[in-house]
DNA sequence: ATAGTCAGTTTATAAAATAAACTCACTTAA
DNA sequence: TTAAGTGAGTTTATTTTATAAACTGACTAT
C-alpha cells in the first residue's frame, strides 16, 4: 500500500492516520492546541524547514483541520485556528501527552502538563466507555465490523 | 530542529511522536491491536516495503514498545506482541479512531469499530478527567508547566 | 526433488525533507 | 528617504528516506 491510498482504507485510524500520520502535521497541531498561530510562530517553535511547514499547513486547511482568518490585506497574511474538526483532536492529543509523559523514558524534570479547568486539577486523562461510563482497558477490546 | 531530537523536547506529546511520528509505525501499531503478530503479516496487511518494516519492528522493540517473542528455532523467527508500554497507547488508539471516524469525511459504508467487552456496547469512547471525572472539551484544557 | 514459508538483506531508483538564499509587499525607525 | 525589519512564502541544490523487486538462508511440507 502507498501512503496517498491511505485515505481510502476501511479503518477510521487508517484515514486518521492519512492526514495526521508524517512527521510534522501532529506536531504543528500541538502547536495549534498551545496558541500558536502564525506561521513564523510554527516554524521558530519547530525549527521546520519553511517548505513543508507551507504544505503542512496547506493540507491542513484544505482537509478542514485549520481555518485561514486573514488578520491583514495586502499582502494578505493569515492566522491558522483550529475548526471544530481540529479541535475534536484534543483527546488524541491529551491522550497521546499521557502516553508520552508516563511510558517514554527519560522525561526531563520540567514537564509540560495540562490543566482541567472547572475543577482545577492538573490533568490525568483516561478514556472511557460513553454507554457505561467505564474506564476503557485494551483487554476489554474487540474490533468489530459495523456496517 | 531536526527529527532526530525530538526526543529531548520538553514535552510529552513530542516525545512520543519522535516515536510514534512517522508515516507507518503507528499503522504497524494499529495492526497489533488488531491481532497480527508477525512479520508477514505486518506486510501483507499494510503492503509496506520490507526493508523499512524491518526498521520500524526494530525500532518498536527497542523503545519496548513491542517484545520479540520466539515462537520457532533454526532459524530464529520471533512473534511481534504488545508489551504493557504498547497496551498502554490503547487509549490513543481509540481516540484517533474515533476521530476518523467522526470527523474525517468519505467513510465508506463498513467500519471498523469497537465493542466494549464488559458492557456489550459498540464504543463511543470520550475522555475523561481522573480527578472529577467529567468529559474533558478543548476550552477547558490549559497547558502548564510542572516542575 | 520441488515448491513453499518466513524473515529478512541488497541494490538501484524514486520520493521527500532539509538548509539556505531569494522574492514580494509591505511597515517602522533613523 | 534610505535602511532595516516582518511575514509568508518560493526556489534550488543536497541529503535523507522510502520504495520495489530480486535475492538469501534455513528450514518444512508434498
Amino acid at each position: 500500500m502507498r501512503w496517498s491510498e491511505l485515505d481510502q482504507a476501511d479503518c477510521p485510524i487508517a484515514r486518521a492516520l492519512s492526514i495526521l500520520g508524517d512527521r510534522w502535521t501532529f506536531m504543528i497541531l500541538r502547536d495549534c492546541f498551545f496558541g500558536v498561530h502564525r506561521f513564523e510562530g510554527f516554524q521558530a517553535n519547530l525549527g521546520i524547514s519553511r517548505t513543508i511547514l507551507r504544505d503542512r499547513l496547506a493540507h491542513l486547511v484544505q482537509a478542514g483541520i485549520l481555518v485561514q482568518r486573514p488578520y491583514q490585506e495586502r499582502p494578505v497574511r493569515y492566522d491558522y485556528v483550529l475548526s471544530a474538526k481540529g479541535k475534536a483532536l484534543n483527546g488524541v492529543m491529551l491522550m497521546l501527552g499521557e502516553w508520552g509523559r508516563t511510558a517514554v523514558d527519560g522525561q526531563p524534570e520540567t514537564q509540560i502538563r495540562h490543566r482541567h479547568q472547572t475543577c482545577g486539577h492538573v490533568l490525568t486523562p483516561y478514556v472511557a466507555c460513553a454507554a457505561c461510563g467505564e474506564e476503557m482497558v485494551a483487554k476489554d477490546v474487540r474490533a468489530v465490523r459495523a456496517g
